[in-house]
DNA sequence: TAACGTTTGTTATAATATAACATATTTTAG
DNA sequence: CTAAAATATGTTATATTATAACAAACGTTA
């Protein structure tokens, strides 16, 4: 079971606005979205986002530069995690597929190395993307 | 087959960097390295990253804003990355592994969404790092 | 309450990437 | 061949993303 954490002042800020938002959201444009709460600065948002992630409530998308809230709750994705991204309009949907993520956990590279963890970006377009 | 391409000067000056250097290079590191030929601007680097990437010269690994050269020489391999990167030593290598590709390629979210491409960074300590 | 670790606030700066515009070069088509 | 179009270059400036460094406040524990 997944430990029930507290989290500081800064870090529920930063969660709260991570979690409301319909996708991800870039370091500076949370900063602004927290400026009338007195966070004033790049450093106090990525401080807040480091934990975050560490604690697995927040996932960053590397291709986007981008935070966005984790959708499955009480599991150990924050090590192997999996998204859906669309090119046109940038929805990004996290993938949670069991077959999927115990495929690539069990994955091993020929070289002796032993993963911890992996990233994987899919990309193409959404259903309304698509239309268009 | 694919198709054999011809780059222009400073697309090749930067391909020629990349392909020689040991592990991933930064944009401004390759900036730094060609100067002494006549590119002064990280614009020109860029646009030549730009062009190799498309053409699957070169790959960027997204979690480490760096560069590599593709080890899989006529391959698709552009629209379909994998690479494993120790955690300590920083060491990229490009996984070529059919059945993971494979796999991969005909991974289809459920949400009718269909990939194009997609981008898997496996973490971990490398043999060297392990014993260490 | 003293010591320690963590969080915060703040200023400054580093590192990564793109905008915009003027030229030059290469390719294509009439 | 030659005008037009597309591609590539050079350059300056600026935008965006992220970290360094240091002082102060807070929270926990012994
Ligand atoms: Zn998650
Ligand atoms: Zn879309
Ligand atoms: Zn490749
Ligand atoms: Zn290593």
């Amino acid at each position: 079971m997944a430990q029930t954490q507290t989290f500081s002042k800064n870090q529920r800020i930063v969660l709260d606005i991570v979690e409301k938002a319909k996708g991800p959201l870039k370091a500076y444009s949370i900063l602004f979205n927290v400026q009338k709460k007195g966070i004033n600065a790049p450093q106090q948002i990525y401080r807040a986002l480091d934990k975050l992630i560490e604690a697995g409530k927040i996932h960053k998308i590397e291709s986007k530069n981008a935070f966005v809230a984790c959708k499955n709750s009480n599991c150990e994705v924050s090590k192997a995690t999996a998204f859906s991204i669309c090119e046109s309009c940038e929805i990004v949907d996290e993938i949670s597929d069991t077959k999927l993520s115990k495929y690539l956990s069990k994955f091993n590279h020929k070289k002796g190395m032993k993963f911890k963890r992996f990233n994987l970006e899919f990309f193409g377009l959404c259903k309304k993307c698509k239309i268009k």
